[in-house]
DNA sequence: TCAAAAGTGTTCGCTATACACCCATGG
DNA sequence: CCATGGGTGTATAGCGAACACTTTTGA
């Protein structure tokens, strides 16, 4: 038993893990991503994804391989939520988490077989989680309500095109409010970051709405120039 | 020597720190609190306070433990700003940090002896620091900058009473923009977060301002009832 | 032809900004 | 009494919220 712990150090260290919060976009509701655990600790119990650090990753590189793993995808938004280090929040040993924010389009993601333990949740449906991931998931709902307003991070949980009406619906969703139809198209339209799709789409509705692609680079070129995304 | 490596775990763990980049206000310029090195690496260069994680502590503890350490202060206002883990930041062996960031009354905080190591420097005038700590302090200013649009941080570098010009003085340093005089008076009376102090104070100028204080209160209120400081 | 959804226009009130003005104080 | 800085008033522009109206399409 001992001859297997043959790592050694002068001073105790803890373990290192990243645990992920997968945010995707049905349509209508915000949904994460959960990992139905196969061992103990929390046996049986729905938790974030995550993984221990490699000692030649950095935490990013670390949390971008979980996101692989469990989604497919190479290349997504991603951002570091807060390390989550109470002593004892693991059981097993001193275990301290980098925990990251992911948003997907949930069209691109590899649907996992469905004998996959891993399963999408809208908000309104979330389960009790292993250890402290329901603290780190409320912690990433309410960065992302914050990001929102101020980084154009909405399209990121979005197919390319979309209408206006799709995009109401993902901010409605998020922040929990609803909008004035009329007034959200204007005050999108007029904010200039989206560059319309010739190509009319197919109708899904009486009359067929426009639709729009995020402009990055107009975005980057007005935020050099000061301008301040608002919403 | 091996002797000494009395901690064993059967995969590599890191080692864990924290750093902390304390913020105060000298009434025209926001300082940085810096530590000479005493020791390799970096010995002799300039550096966040900062030091390793007791296996009994939190981050949060750890941070408070430096704060402590080096202005004598119990409590501050204190926030996680990210945790640091490329592989090499420290050339000992791989260190990931979490950093924190503080805000002080430098008139609280405990002058250390004129031999001390410990050193307030301007934000114009910050030497090359060790590690990746200069990493570190930008992602500081830049946090502190977005913060105080929406949060009454500012609040936490000035006295406790302090006039509106004071005030302006502190968000024109922080932003690095000018404000008119007439108009951030008016919109920081207006906002309703400030309570006058009764006792005028001694001149220091023409006229004797009013001071005034920071109302938690009233601003805990507010924000209950859905109000959204903006500036 | 009618209902439902998309796109456009108009009004109103608030607030940020740019100023002018008066008051108090120390030299 | 005058220069300096503190506190108050006012006008204008821009934007967001509220809501009327027109247009397009499927049934």
């Amino acid at each position: 038993m001992t001859s297997e712990l043959k790592y050694h150090y002068k001073y105790p260290h803890p373990a290192v893990t990243t645990d992920c919060v997968i945010f995707g976009f049905d349509g209508s509701d915000i949904n994460v991503l959960l990992i139905k655990r196969g061992l103990d600790p929390f046996k049986g119990c729905w938790a974030l994804p995550g993984g221990f650090l490699r000692m030649d990753e950095s935490a990013s590189e670390c949390a971008k391989r979980e996101l692989k793993e469990e989604t497919g995808l190479d290349t997504a938004f991603m951002r570091q939520l807060h390390t989550f280090s109470t002593p004892g929040r693991d059981p097993r040993e001193r275990v301290i988490s980098i925990a990251y924010y992911a948003l997907v389009r949930l069209s691109e993601v590899c649907g996992g077989d469905d004998a996959s333990d891993a399963q999408w949740f809208a908000l309104s449906d979330i389960p009790n989680l292993a250890f402290d991931h329901n603290d780190i998931l409320t912690m990433a709902i309410d960065r992302l309500r914050r990001s929102i307003h101020f980084e154009p991070i909405g399209f990121e949980l979005l197919p390319q095109s979309f209408t206006i009406k799709q995009l109401q619906t993902l901010y409605e969703s998020i922040l929990g409010v609803k909008f004035d139809r009329r007034n959200f198209y204007k005050k999108m339209i007029h904010l200039g970051l989206l560059t319309q799709v010739e190509q009319p789409p197919k109708p899904y509705s009486r009359k067929v709405a426009y639709l729009f692609q995020f402009n990055h680079d107009r975005y980057n070129e007005l935020k050099n120039n000061g301008f301040k995304l608002e919403f």
